[in-house]
DNA sequence: TTTAACTTTCAGTAATTTTTGAACTTTTGA
DNA sequence: TCAAAAGTTCAAAAATTACTGAAAGTTAAA
């Protein structure tokens, strides 16, 4: 295979799988593009890869830099805007779990224990059931919870050899 | 907070947090209504508890079976079919796991090892860059698949002490 | 074998999400 | 201070995804 259909499959690839987690695909396409370029890159030369317009461009890349995945590049003596994208997956896999924590795990744990709260008749059948289920996801939950903070603290090399080792 | 209002809200939620990990909202909302749910239920009552239409109903309940996560109950004298959720988090999520591995996880790795052998010039830093991130982000995708597999084979006990012994 | 209860399918419609593009704003150098 | 170059916004259009409802299909009791 070429470099040249690599790299599209590349971004395809990722794309999709953007999309088949609730990732916005051109976000993430936008994401690709700047992991396999060595240098940062203008909107202009974003749009042009990829074939959107000029606003699709700036929100997503806007979405890219709030997701801390993207980071601006100003050159002196220049106008223009550059983007570049951490190549580490390490420092990304943590910051996607950090972001979806934040937005999703953490509204839906508080949730949770509000519907901990909900009081009714012991002998209904409807109340057990509900109790039981939220009582059994609330522990899920924060279970996958502590285990996101500890990945959020650890260093890769600790993390990957910790799992390993018991893993194994 | 009153039972009804709690299962409403149950209901809500989990349907969201479907849609944000790409999950067909109504879908998600089905499972919650059986997670919450004694007794199995049929496509009358879940179409009526929903406000959903017959088609959607019975199109949904397909897929949940699909991802092993309800199954069809017959009952002898009854034309109806009843459904029923198991209610073991831990069964939930591996199941969930076990299905988006296969779905998502397996083929990317499929692309991640052709993409590693796309062959170019090693001055060239477009190359250099797409080899790096390629064989970056196949590594972390192995990991993560291995850590699956095991995930899949455990007992939710062992599995989280053995988390917990090392994240304490 | 008929019939009624129930399930499945799918073309058309509706809802939602994403993208465009042009107007508007900001920045900078002359 | 002005104008060119770049960045931002957002209403409307396009694309995608989900839902409906009615017709077709299936099953089992009579």
């Amino acid at each position: 295979m070429e470099l040249s259909e690599g790299r599209l499959k590349f971004i395809e690839a990722w794309g999709k799988l953007g999309s088949e987690w609730g990732i916005n695909r051109t976000m993430a396409q936008i994401h690709a593009l700047l992991l396999i370029s060595p240098e940062a890159l203008t909107t202009e030369e974003i749009m042009e890869e990829l074939t959107i317009s000029r606003g699709n461009a700036n929100m997503n890349l806007r979405d890219l830099i709030g997701w801390g995945l993207v980071e601006k590049q100003h050159r002196s003596g220049e106008r223009k805007e550059y983007f570049y994208a951490d190549k580490d997956t390490w420092n990304i896999a943590r910051q996607v779990a950090k972001e979806r924590k934040k937005r999703e795990l953490d509204p839906i744990i508080k949730l949770l224990n509000e519907l901990s709260e909900v009081k009714g008749d012991d002998k209904d059948r409807n109340y057990k059931t509900f109790r039981s289920s939220v009582k059994d996801i609330n522990k899920l939950a924060k279970n996958v919870n502590k285990t996101l903070e500890t990945m959020l603290k650890a260093e890769e090399s600790w993390f990957w050899s910790s799992i390993f080792k018991i893993f194994k």
